[in-house]
DNA sequence: CATATTTGTCGCCAGTTTGTCGCGGAAATG
DNA sequence: CATTTCCGCGACAAACTGGCGACAAATATG
C-alpha cells in the first residue's frame, strides 16, 4: 500500500514540484492551498506525513501545526515544515509545535525526498505506543481492546467498542447516523439507521456513569463530549 | 544518568565549541581527533550518539561511518554527520552510510542541540525483544524453543510454540486471526482463518492451567493477558 | 516402507451478538 | 396547545462466532 503525503503550500509551482517528485518516488499525494483545506484533508485522509509551508495566507503554518496537534485524529502525524527563516527553527522543532523536521527554502528536491524517506522509515519501526484515548475517568485502549471507567474494565462487544472508539476519536464533532454506519459498519447503509440508535442504547447501558460523554444531537446524530 | 556523546573532529576550536554546548546541556562528552581514535572510543565507551565530521585526515567520516556500522558493538549508535557539501547528503543519509541526520557547515550551535535532542529522544523509545519471556509461572525460552509451566517443560509443536511466542511478545494487544496467520504462518491467508481456532484449542489443551493467559476477544481475535 | 505425529479443513452446536420493528414519550414547531 | 418529528426502549428472530470432534493430507521418525 502506498503511503499518503499531504502537501500544503499556496504557491502552485512549489506544490507541483514537490508533488511531482513524491509521485515519482511512489507516494500517494494530496495537496491543499490554505489552512482550512489542510485541516480538513488531514482529518479526512489520514496522511502518513504532512509537508507544510509556513508562509500561507490567513492561517500560517504555525497555527495549522498547533491545531493538528490538538486533534487526537491528527496529533501523531509527522510534520515536515518548510520555513524561510533559520531563526524560526527552534519554535518549529520545540515542544510548542513539535514538527518532526524542517527544511529552509530554497531546498533541493533530493534533500526533501531523503528527509521524507527518513521520517517515514522511522514511523514503520517505532509504531505508535500511545494508541490510548483518555477522557477523565474513561480510558479506551485500542490495541488491547479494553475500555475502562475508573480503571475498571467495561465489557463491550466488538461493534460497541468500535462505535465508542470512533466517537471518542472524533470527540466534539457530531457524527451523523450515516457517517457512523459507513465508518463502524464499513459498508454503505444496507443497514437501517435505527440500528445505530439501538447500539447507542446498549453502549450507554454498559458504560453506566461514563455514558454522560455520549450526547444526542437531535435531528443530526451523536457526539462524544468533554 | 547522563547520556554520552562522542564528538569527532580534527579542528580543536570546532570541538571545543560543540563540547561546551553539549556539556552546558547536561551531556557527558568524549572527543576524538582522528579516525583511529574515534573507532577505539566508540567501542570502549559505548556512546549514545556520535557527532562526526566528514573532513578528517587519513580516514574520512564516510569510512568511519561504514566501519562503525560493520561492528555489532557500534552498529546501532546513531550518527550525526557534519558535512561541508550539500551534494554529499544522499550518501550520508542513504543506505550506504545510514547516518541518522546531518548538518551542513557552518551551523548554529542551537540547531545542533535541537537535532541531537531529537535523535536521543527517539532512541529512548526503542527496546529490543527479550529472548526469554516470563509471565508468572509460565516461561518461554525462544532460542531453546522450550515453554514451561512451574519449571516443568510443556511439549509443543513448532506451530504451537510460534503462536504462543507471538501472542506473548505482544502481550495485552489483541491480535486478529488475519494478523496471526500473517505472522505465524508467514504467507498471506492461503489458509483458512478457522485454522487459528483449532491451533488455539490445541495450545490451550497442552498448556493446561497456563491457558488462562490466552484470552478470546469475540469478534476481534486473541490476546495474551497478565 | 510403515508408523506416528503434526497440521489444515470441515461441519455441527450452543451461546452471544446484532439488526429490525413497533410503541410511547420527549422535544421541536407553530 | 396540537401536531409532527425524532429518539429511547423492550422484545425477538436471524446471523454470526468460537469451541469442539473428526478426518485426511502432509511431514517426520524409526
Amino acid at each position: 500500500m502506498k503511503q499518503k503525503i499531504l502537501v500544503v503550500d499556496d504557491e502552485p509551482e512549489a506544490v507541483e514540484l514537490v508533488e511531482f517528485n513524491l509521485k515519482q518516488a511512489g507516494y500517494a499525494v494530496t495537496t491543499a492551498a490554505d489552512g482550512a483545506e489542510a485541516l480538513k484533508k488531514a482529518r479526512s485522509q489520514a496522511p502518513d506525513l504532512i509537508v507544510l509551508d509556513v508562509m500561507l495566507p490567513e492561517m500560517d503554518g504555525f497555527e495549522i501545526c498547533k491545531t493538528l496537534r490538538l486533534d487526537p485524529a491528527t496529533a501523531r502525524v509527522p510534520i515536515l515544515m518548510l520555513t524561510a527563516k533559520a531563526a524560526e527553527i527552534d519554535r518549529v522543532l520545540g515542544l510548542e509545535l513539535g514538527a518532526e523536521d524542517y527544511l529552509t527554502k530554497p531546498f533541493s528536491p533530493r534533500e526533501l525526498m531523503l528527509r521524507i524517506k527518513k521520517i517515514l522509515a522511522r514511523g514503520q519501526a517505532v509504531e505508535k505506543p500511545a494508541d490510548q484515548i483518555r477522557f477523565g475517568d474513561l480510558t479506551i485502549d485500542i490495541p488491547r481492546h479494553i475500555a475502562s471507567w475508573k480503571s475498571k474494565p467495561i465489557e463491550l462487544t466488538a461493534t460497541e467498542f468500535k462505535l465508542l472508539t470512533l466517537l471518542a476519536q472524533r470527540a466534539g464533532r457530531v457524527q451523523s447516523r450515516d457517517q457512523l454506519l459507513r465508518d463502524v459498519w464499513e459498508y454503505d447503509s444496507l443497514i437501517d439507521t435505527r440500528t445505530v440508535d439501538t447500539h447507542m442504547r446498549r453502549l450507554r447501558e454498559k458504560l453506566g456513569a461514563a455514558a454522560k460523554h455520549l450526547d444526542t444531537v437531535r435531528g443530526v446524530g451523536y457526539r462524544f463530549v468533554e
